[in-house]
DNA sequence: ATAGGGTTAG
């Protein structure tokens, strides 16, 4: 019997005194175990409920060697202390730590309880470790915690983070009094395999949405490809009078950086206190992003700037922005002071300055940054690094040695890999070579219809009519349907969408009126349409009259009559940009006077003054 | 008298 059970006892005001000392937070460990002491003096050391809390606090300091001492000095831990033990140790990252702490319960004869689970198999879902999850959940059903709420959302979410959905979907199915939580866990893990429709499905049939539903739906739909879907959930759940939280407010940033958003991107964050930004590294990283992938570094400086405690992942992504965005030296500058403040650079931070390399053509820099991550600071490249590598000397038109780079990697070879060197065949014209990385591209995505274009337009060119036909027949064997080409331009916080050879706009008449006028200035200017890209080109389209109807052309010219003359022209795309609409943007900003940017899904083309960032390379 | 499950950036 404890302390609080008998009112008359000494002790019992001391004890009430100290917990509500508990009750508040300490400040450091010092007062912590100053407090502690007391208990000792006072005798009250081995009363378990005191010490429960002790522990308890103890977990806010990471300190696990007084964590340890204080749980060993306990002559009879009840089952209290040990699942405050499991979850402390779970709430610190101390996964491993946290089952051993399970399993000497266990030893000890403690038979787990409603609470203990949830701690377990939150450990256990965080080391993805799918046998000992199946271990648990057997003990969970043999000790009849097989209706409980709370354990089996642990289960749900444990067997969707493993990857395992359908048994997730099973214990899911079988929860007698699912809630907001429970929907939530599985409505999670759908969304990371993909199934955004089921997942949709279930939000819409959940009575009651918090927060935290709404935010992993907005995160779903922007993880998976659908930035448009993921903005318009933002928005229901403002109209359902819901603040955005920081989980939402990364979904939205994220989906903003995705379309190039950068006004609605500007607004979203404007919906969050900005000291948010500089107080929180991890949205302070999805805004750095936001405006880097939007093409305004400018911005994105004064973020990272602000922002208080910088941690690896804040310098990756302002180096990173930097370098897509063409800023080399500051890319490199920025590592330099990285170093200074004696962050370690990761694969990720390599992976920020081997694209700037590439961007720069800066082969000799690339092979040093190469060789000091894998020589000096021993970090394993993966194959974004030789991507990277491939691309820089495929750029610098060293295709036979990123050839053979790609025959020596130590992994398979992907398809952004192979799509490196194809880049540089296309740049330096090697058909024969293209050909052969077009045929390893087809085998690796066979659902990619631009590779089979590609292809058959290499045949067509070099007289191989039969091999033209049987890949354009294979195509339709395997009811391939053509990615059409999409661009995406953001005026006045709208996203207005084109496709190719799209007339569904209110303002079309205007768009193809401009695109003739600026025909006629191009051709004035001496611009010849060139044809030989039709080569290399992924959208197998007829081109019928110069400046056609590409996308990206219908975009621009939507940019140049509905925005101020002063006004940054900015345009997304769904594939690479044309080669010739790529010429005729580069004249297009030389004529009018007008900054276009272009991001595609390689790189930005800034267009300034008749030339391109990318140097013509893509 | 004590506690619990689900969501983020590269």
């Amino acid at each position: 019997m404890g302390i609080f059970t008998n009112p008359s006892s000494p002790s019992f005001t001391r004890a009430l005194h100290i917990k509500d000392r508990f009750l508040q937070s300490f400040d450091s460990l010092k007062q912590l175990k100053h407090v502690h002491s007391q208990l000792i003096r006072i005798g009250l050391d081995q009363e378990n409920y005191l010490l429960n809390l002790l522990l308890r606090s103890s977990f806010d300091f990471k300190d696990t060697h007084y964590t340890r001492l204080v749980f060993h000095q306990t002559h009879e831990p009840n089952v209290f202390l040990w699942n405050t033990m499991v979850r402390g140790l779970v709430s610190i990252d101390c996964f491993k730590d946290a089952i051993a702490s399970y399993a000497s319960m266990r030893r000890e004869g403690f038979s787990p309880t409603g609470f203990t689970f949830p701690f377990v198999l939150k450990a256990c879902a965080r080391l993805l470790d799918f046998r000992l999850g199946l271990k648990l959940h057997s003990q969970v059903v043999k000790l009849g915690f097989s209706c409980d709420v709370f354990v089996n959302t642990s289960l749900v979410s444990l067997y969707a983070k493993c990857g395992y959905i359908e048994d997730a979907l099973k214990v899911f199915d079988d929860i007698p009094n699912k809630n907001v939580v429970s929907c939530t866990a599985i409505i999670t893990g759908l969304a990371k395999c993909g199934n955004m429709e089921r997942a949709r499905l279930l939000f819409d049939e959940m009575g009651e949405k918090d927060i935290v539903s709404w935010s992993t739906m907005i995160q779903g739909y922007a993880s998976n490809g659908l930035p448009k879907q993921a903005l318009e959930l933002f928005h229901n759940m403002l109209d359902h009078g819901l603040k955005p939280d920081c989980y939402a407010m990364v979904g939205a940033l994220s989906a903003c950086a995705r379309l190039g958003a950068l006004e609605l991107g500007e607004w979203a964050s404007s919906l969050m206190n900005i000291d948010e930004f500089s107080i929180n590294p991890v949205l302070g990283t999805a805004l750095i992003d936001m405006y880097a992938k939007c093409g305004s570094m400018t911005k994105a400086y004064d973020v990272f700037k602000g922002i208080r405690a910088k941690d690896r992942v804040v310098w990756n992504a302002e180096i990173s922005g930097l370098a897509m965005n063409g800023h080399i030296p500051a890319a490199f500058a920025v590592f330099g002071q990285m170093q200074k403040y004696g962050i370690p650079p990761d694969g990720n931070t390599f992976v920020g300055l081997l694209c700037g390399c590439t961007h720069a053509g800066l082969v000799n820099e690339g092979r040093q940054y190469f060789n000091i991550m894998v020589r000096i600071l021993s970090l394993a490249p993966t194959i974004e690094h030789y991507g990277c590598m491939v691309d820089l000397l495929s750029r610098a038109g060293l295709l036979d040695e990123a050839h053979q780079l790609i025959k020596s990697m130590p992994m398979e070879a992907n398809a952004v890999v192979w799509g490196s060197l194809l880049g540089g065949c296309r740049l330096h014209r090697d058909t024969q070579l293209a050909e052969h990385v077009l045929k390893k591209l087809v085998e690796l995505e066979p659902w990619n219809a631009g590779n089979y274009v590609q292809l058959s337009n290499i045949y067509s060119a070099s007289h191989k009519w039969d091999d033209a036909e049987n890949v354009r027949s294979l195509m339709g064997e395997r009811g391939m349907t053509k990615l059409r080409g999409c661009s995406w331009i953001e005026v006045c916080g709208i996203v207005h969408e084109f496709l190719v050879g799209d007339t569904s706009h209110p303002l079309s008449e205007g768009i193809y009126s401009k695109l003739s006028e600026l025909d006629k200035d191009l051709r004035a200017a001496g611009y010849v349409p060139t044809t030989e890209y039709v080569l290399f080109d992924i959208e197998d389209e007829e081109k019928e009259h110069f400046l056609g109807c590409h996308s990206e052309k219908l975009a621009v010219a939507f940019g140049l009559i509905s925005t101020g003359p002063a006004e940054v022209i900015r345009v997304v795309k769904n594939l690479r940009v044309c080669g010739d609409c790529h010429e005729a943007i580069k004249l297009i900003s030389k004529i009018t006077g007008r900054e276009i940017i272009v991001r595609d899904t390689n790189r930005f083309h800034c267009f300034s003054g008749g030339t391109c960032s990318c140097k013509d390379y893509w």
